[in-house]
DNA sequence: CGGCAAAACTTTTTT
DNA sequence: AGTTTTGCCG
């Protein structure tokens, strides 16, 4: 085996053991007690604790270090995984930053996929595959999967293929090949789940072509099947660290403890009350059973949190409280005890960001008592991202900057992944995906059933479709117009492929060569669309990101696994972005919208994985509030529409959760004559003075009042007992009927305190009651 | 075969 | 509501 040579080659370290055994070791000193420890326990299995805001990265770079600087490993003999790009990143930085000079010499840090990427590339062989695979992002696993069903005559209309993409990716979460999937889970998919799942591995080894699971999967099954590859690997890798241990699936687990089995020098740092990752496989178990699986671990627990005042803190105890099974932290700070977690009600989602931009403005000015904070120090996290439309549509008419992280990447957009199949199938002609992709785009006079003949001529002959287009011109078999125009593009993926060999040619020039001769850019020069020139635009940053490359396979291989891009123009812009992107980061003010049962937590989440999912949820709001070193705003809203239609809902079972010692409750600015529960006319009429504040508004009050009932479907009876306090929720079939949002209308249906309105101009919404009003009721 | 309109999804979170 | 898939017609 010669890899282990060009490891040493290729990737050596820049510095050596020897020549860092005597450096003095400052980064020592600014730690605490416990991460200090968790730093100089060298040896045998640790597992770090790291609460929120405890210093987890610090100390786990201070490790690093001190591993490097003690001549216990070289670079090059350290494994360190992430789960995100950015994580990768930052911790590279700053060991970077405390060696004080740049390492070059980490090739092992990076994610659980970039990493895997990199043995697979050398190993691939034993899987089938030859080292030039390509990645196949979920869009691309997805139609594959929809030519597999419809082959299968399935009817993917009750058998959708996300169902099937969701199954096989949990398959392979757990490291579970074809052959090893459980009996139990045989009758999913209609029975034909494992069938199929076997049939999309052959095709993919066909495309030599992974998905995301292959890549761990695919290793695990190398390192199982072959131990003597194994045992190199756990030689090499001397000291092993894993970032948000609790995030890790079976695969990864598996992947891991395969590699520590030797030395057993593995060091996981988490927090299982982050653990957000459940519904892609991530098993808080893992560092639950930490000390079981790694008999003899070192358990560190960073408790003392730097970043949260301690209202802050204790709002995010009291949620987290809620759940069971916990390792158990009690977080503690130094802090002052700064303002209270605010929490405010609003009408819909519309006032609820016109609120919420209002604030954001007044914080930036100072102008609320506070020093002024930048917009680049507030966020609002959100629990699903089409909660974000409304603040971009509030923000961007009142001109406040923002930023949305993690909202539709650069590639993913149509004409980045257009042009991406072109260099595909110039450099990887196995690549039918990609093939299909862009054989008629431009067009090119190739419909169904020109791509069918090519389809069958390459069946039959056992090849790729781009061979398959060949034999079948050779044969004369495409007449006409679509002939001609498939024998110019065979003829020009020929001609590109043998570029890509030529050293004269650089591969931003091929790159452009391709784009050009294909048509490609002409099609969108052509296009009238308003989206034409942003695309165009779009296209010429592709080619510009292609110089950072050495060439077409590195960019394309940087594409799959680098999905995220912080372009940023530098002004400060508020950050906006989902609860779980928001993980690991921290803002000084922080925005928590949306907490309305049913959208958080999340009532999908709460069907599918019931208490498990609740507690997931809980987690996510756990990670919410501990984003916050200072302010702290949740807030939840009476309407939202959703798929185009209005709903309300009530405020989340986790407001109820927080200890009320450390929330202020605030009154919205009275644009209506108050905000939430006095703009409806209901309850203006009967309970005006104790609307101003939401603990003792209806919602508030029956939230408590059915708190222990919660799930449970609502009975008839309680209806009035916990509605009571509007005297008005007893509406008859057919009564005519005010809404402040939806007008006029007859009640159709009944169910609890939910009913069905036929509105005159609105049309039929379900509304819970005490947003309505008897016709009689209506001051006006 | 291509273009347009109707219909049928969607919205939990992502490497 | 917005986006994607389908279905029909020229």
């Amino acid at each position: 085996m010669s890899s282990f040579d060009e490891m040493d080659a290729f990737e050596g370290a820049t510095l050596s053991a020897r020549a860092m055994a005597a450096r003095p070791q400052p980064y020592l000193d600014g730690l605490n007690p416990a991460q200090r420890a968790a730093v100089e326990q060298m040896d045998g299995p640790v597992l770090m604790l790291a609460g929120a805001g405890t210093g987890k990265t610090k100390a786990l770079t201070a490790r690093i270090v001190h591993l490097m600087n003690t001549g216990r490993a070289r670079p090059n003999e350290i494994l360190a995984v992430t789960f995100t790009n950015k994580a990768a990143r930052e911790m590279k930085t700053r060991v970077g930053h405390m060696l004080g000079q740049q390492v070059e010499g980490m090739p092992w840090l990076g994610t659980f996929h970039a990493i895997c990427v990199k043995l697979l590339r050398r190993h691939a062989e034993l899987v089938g595959l030859k080292s030039n695979f390509t990645i196949l992002d979920t869009d691309d696993q997805l139609r594959l999967l929809k030519q597999l069903i419809r082959a299968e005559n399935i009817d993917d209309k009750r058998w959708p293929a996300r169902m099937l993409a969701g199954i096989i990716d949990g398959w392979k979460n757990r490291a579970l090949t074809p052959d090893k999937v459980p009996a139990a889970d045989a009758g999913l998919y209609n029975h034909r789940g494992t069938e199929v799942y076997d049939q999309y591995q052959r095709r993919l080894k066909e495309l030599n072509a992974v998905d995301f699971g292959d890549l761990l999967l695919h290793m695990v099954t190398i390192f199982q099947t072959h131990p003597d590859i194994l045992e190199q690997y756990q030689r090499w890798f001397k000291y092993i660290l894993v970032d948000e241990y609790q995030d890790t699936n079976v695969a990864q687990y598996l992947w891991l403890r395969l590699l520590a089995q030797g030395h057993r020098n593995i060091c996981c740092v988490g927090d299982d009350d982050q653990s957000i990752y459940g519904w892609r496989g991530a098993e808080v178990g893992n560092i639950l059973r930490f000390e079981t699986d790694f008999p003899g671990a070192h358990v560190v627990k960073l408790e003392q949190n730097y970043r949260s005042t301690p209202h802050i803190l204790a709002a995010a105890s009291g949620v987290i409280a809620g759940n069971e099974g916990r390792l158990g932290k009690t977080l503690w700070t130094e802090a002052e005890d700064g303002e209270k977690v605010r929490l405010i009600g609003h009408w819909d989602g519309e006032e609820e960001a016109r609120w919420i931009g209002d604030e954001i403005e007044a914080m930036q000015r100072g102008t609320r008592g506070q020093d002024a904070i930048s917009l680049d120090h507030m966020a609002i996290l959100v629990r699903a991202s089409h909660q974000m439309r409304a603040f971009e549509d509030r923000f961007l008419t009142i001109g406040l900057p923002y930023r949305v992280i993690g909202g539709p990447r650069f590639y993913e957009r149509l004409e980045i992944r257009d042009a991406m199949a072109y260099f595909r199938v110039v450099t990887s002609p196995d690549d039918d995906l990609a093939f299909e992709r862009i054989v008629n785009t431009p067009k090119r006079g190739l419909g169904d059933k020109a791509q069918q003949k090519i389809q069958v001529t390459a069946r039959e002959h056992g090849t790729n479709l781009v061979e398959g287009a060949r034999i079948l011109l050779a044969h004369d078999g495409l007449g006409g117009k679509g002939g001609a125009q498939l024998r110019l593009l065979i003829d020009g993926i020929d001609r590109w492929g043998r570029m890509v060999g030529d050293e004269a040619m650089s591969h931003v020039e091929l790159a452009e060569i391709i784009l050009d001769e294909s048509g490609y850019t002409g099609m969108w020069q052509n296009d009238k669309t308003p989206e034409a020139p942003g695309r165009l635009e779009n296209l010429k940053e592709l080619v510009k990101a292609l110089e950072q490359f050495e060439n077409l396979q590195g960019f394309l291989e940087h594409v799959s696994l680098i999905m995220d891009n912080e372009s940023d123009d530098g002004g400060a812009k508020v950050s906006i972005m989902t609860l779980h992107a928001a993980k690991g980061l921290e803002f000084p003010a922080v925005f928590l919208p949306g907490w309305e049962d049913g959208l958080f937590p999340s009532q999908r989440s709460m069907d599918e994985s019931g208490i498990k999912g609740l507690e997931e949820e809980r987690r996510l709001a756990y990670v919410g509030i501990t984003r916050a070193e200072a302010i702290c705003t949740i807030s939840f809203a009476a309407n939202r529409r959703v798929f185009g239609q209005w709903q309300s809902s009530m405020p989340s079972r986790f407001i109820d959760e927080l200890p009320e010692e450390n929330v202020e409750v605030l009154t919205p600015p009275g644009l209506y004559g108050g905000g939430f529960g006095a703009a409806m006319p209901t309850s203006n009429l009967h309970d005006q003075a104790a609307e101003a504040n939401v603990y003792n508004s209806p919602g508030w009050r029956r939230l408590q009042a059915r708190a222990g009932e919660r799930g449970m479907s609502q009975p008839k009876e309680t209806r009035n007992v916990t509605i009571d306090m509007n005297a008005v929720s007893s509406f008859t079939m057919g009564e005519r009927v005010f809404h402040q949002k939806f007008g006029y209308g007859a009640v159709i249906g009944i169910e609890g305190d939910k009913l069905e309105v036929e509105f005159e101009k609105a049309g039929t919404k379900k509304v819970v009651s005490r947003f309505l009003s008897g016709c009689d009721d209506v001051p006006f």
